[in-house]
DNA sequence: TTAATCATGTAACACGTTACATGATTGC
DNA sequence: GCAATCATGTAACGTGTTACATGATTAA
C-alpha cells in the first residue's frame, strides 16, 4: 500500500496530474519504487474515493485534457501518520538471479555467465546513480519550496541505492573468483 | 514466474509435498523469496495442469493424506532452460522504508526513529544468518546426494544475503550520525 | 491443557505487469 | 517523414497476501 504513500507525498510538494506523477517516480522513487503509469490512475482513482486527493479538470487546446490532483486534508495526516509509523518489513525480496544461483551447482559454467552478466550490469547502474539521478534530484530541487532540505533525505535514499550496489558488484566479483576456481580444478 | 522454478528445483532434489516445499522455502530460498503455502500450492496445481510435475496420494494414519509430488521430464527440461537464461531483472525494488525516508525531511525526529529501528532489526537478521541459516543449510546438505558440492551455491545466496544486510546497515548508521548533526545545530 | 506440528486447500482481495487505444504537437 | 512527448485510461492477467476451515497427534 506504500504506493498510495509515495503519491500522496509528491502531491504535498504540489498538485499534478497522473503523467506527473508518474515521471516523477520515474526520477525520484523508481530506484526503491517502481510503478507503471496504469497502476498510478488506479491509485488514484481509489484516492480520490476515499477522499485523500480531489481532482479537476484542466481544458488545453492542442494537447489533451488533464486531470490535475491535489492533495486533501484527510490525504495530508494519512501521509503525516504513515509517515512516522516506524514498522519495518524487510519481507519482500524477489530475487530470480539468487533462485538460479541457488540451484547453480548443476551447470557452473551458465551459472558463472549470469554472475558475469550481472555484474556487468551492476557497473552501469553505479555510474548512473551519478549522472542521470544526482543530477535529476538537484534539478528537481532547485524547482521546489524548502528543496535544499528535502535533498539531503533525498540524497539519503540515492546513497542506498548505491550501497546496495557496490556490495552487490563485491559479492560477484567474490562469486565469479570462486567459480572460476572451482572450473579450473 | 520464478515461484514455479524454484518449485521445480526443490522437486528436482526429490518428491515433496506442498507442506514440505512450503517449510523448504521457509528455510532455505526465504532469504531471497519468500512464499505463502497458499501460493505454493496454487502453482502446483498450474504446474501439474502443464506437466511439469505429477502428483500421488499417500494414505497416512493418524496425520491427514499427504499429496506427493514430482518433477516429469517436461518439468526438468524447463527448469534447465530457465537455470541458464542469464536475462537479469534487478527491477523490482520495493522499500517502503526509503519511501519514508524519501518524506522525512518534514519529520527528521521520526525519520531518525525509523532508522534506528532499522539498524537494530538488521543487526538482529546479521545475527541469524550465522545460527539458525547457515546451520540449516548445512543439514539440508547432508540430507541431499550432493549435497557438498551444492552447498557451495547455497553459501553463496547466503553471503549475498549478509553483504545486503551489512551494507545496509553501514548505511542506517552514517544516516543516524547525519540526522543527529542535523538536528543538534 | 495448551500450543505446535502435520497437511490440505479455498476465497477474496491487493498489487504489479503487459498490451492496447486515442490523437494532436513538437523537434530532429 | 518519423519519433517522441503529452495525457488519459481500460482490460486482462499474474503474483502476493490474509483469513479461514478442518482435525488428529505429539511434546511442553
Amino acid at each position: 500500500m506504500s504506493l498510495q504513500y509515495g503519491i500522496l507525498g509528491l502531491l504535498n510538494y504540489h498538485d499534478s496530474t497522473g503523467y506527473d506523477l508518474t515521471k516523477r517516480f520515474e526520477y525520484s522513487l523508481n530506484n526503491f519504487w517502481h510503478a507503471q503509469s496504469s497502476q498510478i490512475y488506479r491509485e488514484l482513482s481509489r484516492m480520490e474515493a476515499a477522499d485523500w486527493v480531489t481532482s479537476r479538470s484542466i481544458i488545453q487546446n492542442g494537447r489533451p485534457n488533464k486531470r490535475l490532483y491535489s492533495i486533501t486534508e484527510t490525504g495530508r495526516s494519512a501521509l503525516a501518520q504513515w509517515l512516522c509509523d516506524a514498522t519495518l518489513d524487510l519481507g519482500n525480496n524477489h530475487n530470480a538471479m539468487l533462485v538460479r544461483v541457488f540451484f547453480g551447482a548443476d551447470d557452473p559454467q551458465s551459472t558463472l555467465r549470469l554472475i558475469q552478466s550481472c555484474r556487468d550490469v551492476l557497473k552501469k547502474v553505479l555510474a548512473a546513480y551519478n549522472e542521470p539521478m544526482r543530477a535529476n534530484i538537484k534539478s528537481y530541487a532547485e524547482s521546489i519550496g524548502g528543496g535544499e532540505e528535502k535533498r539531503k533525505y533525498w540524497d539519503m535514499t540515492l546513497d542506498y541505492g548505491v550501497s546496495q550496489a557496490g556490495a552487490m558488484l563485491a559479492w560477484t566479483e567474490r562469486c565469479i573468483e570462486k567459480i572460476e576456481k572451482e572450473l579450473v580444478e
